[in-house]
DNA sequence: AATGAATGAGGATTCATTCAT
DNA sequence: TATGAATGAATCCTCATTCAT
């Protein structure tokens, strides 16, 4: 009754809670993060987040339901593109993905952890199932250019595991990039552009002489 | 005073309460799995767990002790190995990580886990200083390789990162894997040899076209 | 202050809470029925119980008070009735409380149940109240019998007790007095004319059996 | 695990809660008790309950187990006693009940609250397996006196009505039965030999003479 | 050395109620 | 008058841990 309701005043404090739960989800996991805690950051009454989003599950779901939302869409017409070369599209989906894991990093640290877990299966499985619609978007394209001689004769879904592996490995700890980027513990390299070129430029580099021929 | 006595009985009673805490770290993560749990699984009383090893913080500590023991001191071997050249060192590591980390698949993701998150702040640095030395240690082969005009000029730590963001990947979940490999989603891919070599040569591949000159 | 308005809008409105409660509290006692469930099951806001009937309890009271009214005045009646014998009038007193209880099971079964605790003091005094004065006006009938002779030497509230202990203990269950019935389950036997006859006819006979001399 | 231990220091603990809840649950009814109403009234820790029990519903549970056990089986010993005339077998079975439920009155006020419920389905179909059962075996017992012409063409099951619901009635309120019995509302009438033998005596003459030809 | 019993703290959730509008 | 939003208190239950034996 009142879940769904996204009366003008509620949508602002459910945004609010979303939120923090995601920082600690991020920070602490799932089941390290309590609903005080998530009651406490978000600076509203603790049973607010029972009464918003009906249970701790729920707020989860609701957090990947927002978060996801942003993100969905932009693959599929990347691959119908008459436009573009493959090795282009092969290069807008690094940008898309190194743009969208180093501008939402807690989210991605969440889904991350989750999907390492085999607990809350309907939650694990959705994300697989989106995981492997993106791999087979990307392997598609790959087959393509395989195809037409432009590419060598890879291994498509692990091509697509090192992109996503290498931009996760990346998120996995902000001290370890601050100590190869030369920066002290405490600084925030995601939202350094400086260290996001570095990034994109490493990830291209490889890919393209794993695919090109010579 | 009793946490260190280990008597003959007692080890294999440790190891074994190791292995299923581990299975159920992998599983559910850490505040995720009780004590309960754990004793359960390994079916053991209740009170061993803390009898043994004095709390469920100090067990996983001891489990990672355990389990890390297993794969130290090789990569600093390889090192200084005069016998190698850059390129069969890079080799080396990447047939020693893709071992390990398919050999032990639960005790990689429980360590993923633990790195995602930031609590557990102790365990937590053990694990990233863990990593920065590795990542030296392979720092220091690339450069030497680099000075030699045998690779090209790459982003060491980031390649790193690939080798490492790529296995985990894998990891991440059975399921995805099987359905790029054309198995049932029961199947197992991390004990299949078929697999394991071709995760091993996509990766060299991918790190040997990116490294060599042409 | 907003308690006792009768506006004609809110005459319903409180009918049909009321209605709505009392199933509710005959399934589920009191304790186990929330204002959530009331409201939802008369389709009202969760707010307007507190609003038309100050709290839970003054909900309570306020079916107490509807459904009782009903009921009152016709024993009363009876006693000072000078056309009927007292036999006549224990029949008739039979099947006044046959008729209501079968009637209004689920008030009844209410009743009987906060009759049973000893919480909500007022309210169980208060219905200990009504069935001491019930008692007493059986005891003054039966005692006139008994003094002109017309009746055995019996205990009159006993025999109260067992007039009305019967007709409680049918509505114990619709299960029970189906199997008995022979009808399936689901059947509702309250509403079965010739299922009341029975019971009339059986309290009759033994209460007449139990009086009268010979 | 230890919830079926029965060790020999918990079992004293374990009574005692028992005790201790049923008490409450006969005064508030089951969600009217809380576990900490419980804990407090037996005088243990809190989690001791669901230590031992592993839920309110589950000690409820236990506690019907205990007290149930008491009364089984005295009831099928007397259908097929030769010795004795079915007058003499109805007068023991209403001894049996009288005395069971004046000496467990709070037993058998949560039980008839339970069953005037419809929650707790299992409990509730239990309780009624038990009364169906109880009163099939009284059935044929009074068939049996209609068949040899000693009893009258009575309606067996409501005569079973009848005996329950008085004596149930009875069990309502001690404070009604210290109106009629004089003494102060404060007196328990239950352990009272006099009024046990007051009832004792009403049931009997009811029944015989409603059994009885003349 | 080993364990059943016990416990205090904290978990998520639901409650009746109130309040601003 | 009527209601969605909000809340503090209380619910049951599970937790990691400790202790007596």
């Amino acid at each position: 009754m009142h879940l769904n309701t996204t009366s003008p005043m509620s949508v602002d404090k459910k945004d609010h809670i979303i939120n923090a739960a995601m920082e600690l989800f991020a920070e602490k996991g799932f089941e390290g993060t309590s609903i005080r805690d998530i009651a406490a950051k978000a600076d509203v009454n603790l049973a607010m987040v029972n009464y918003y989003f009906g249970s701790k599950e729920k707020l989860f779901e609701a957090m990947v339901e927002q978060k996801a939302t942003f993100m969905r869409g932009q693959l599929e017409a990347l691959e119908s593109d008459k436009e573009l070369t493959e090795l282009e599209k092969v290069d807008r989906i690094i940008e898309a993905y190194v743009d969208r894991f180093l501008s939402n990093p807690g989210f991605h640290k969440v889904i991350q952890q989750e999907m390492l877990k085999s607990q809350r299966e309907e939650m694990h499985q959705k994300a697989i199932n989106i995981f492997i619609k993106n791999t087979q978007n990307f392997n598609s394209i790959i087959e393509k250019g395989i195809k037409k001689k432009v590419f060598k004769k890879v291994d498509p879904p692990l091509v697509f595991a090192s992109i996503i592996g290498t931009i996760n490995q990346v998120l996995v700890s902000k001290k370890v990039c601050n100590v190869f980027a030369g920066k002290d513990p405490c600084y925030d390299p995601y939202t350094d552009e400086h260290f996001k070129k570095r990034l994109l430029t490493h990830i291209k580099q490889m890919i393209h002489s794993h695919l090109l021929n010579q």
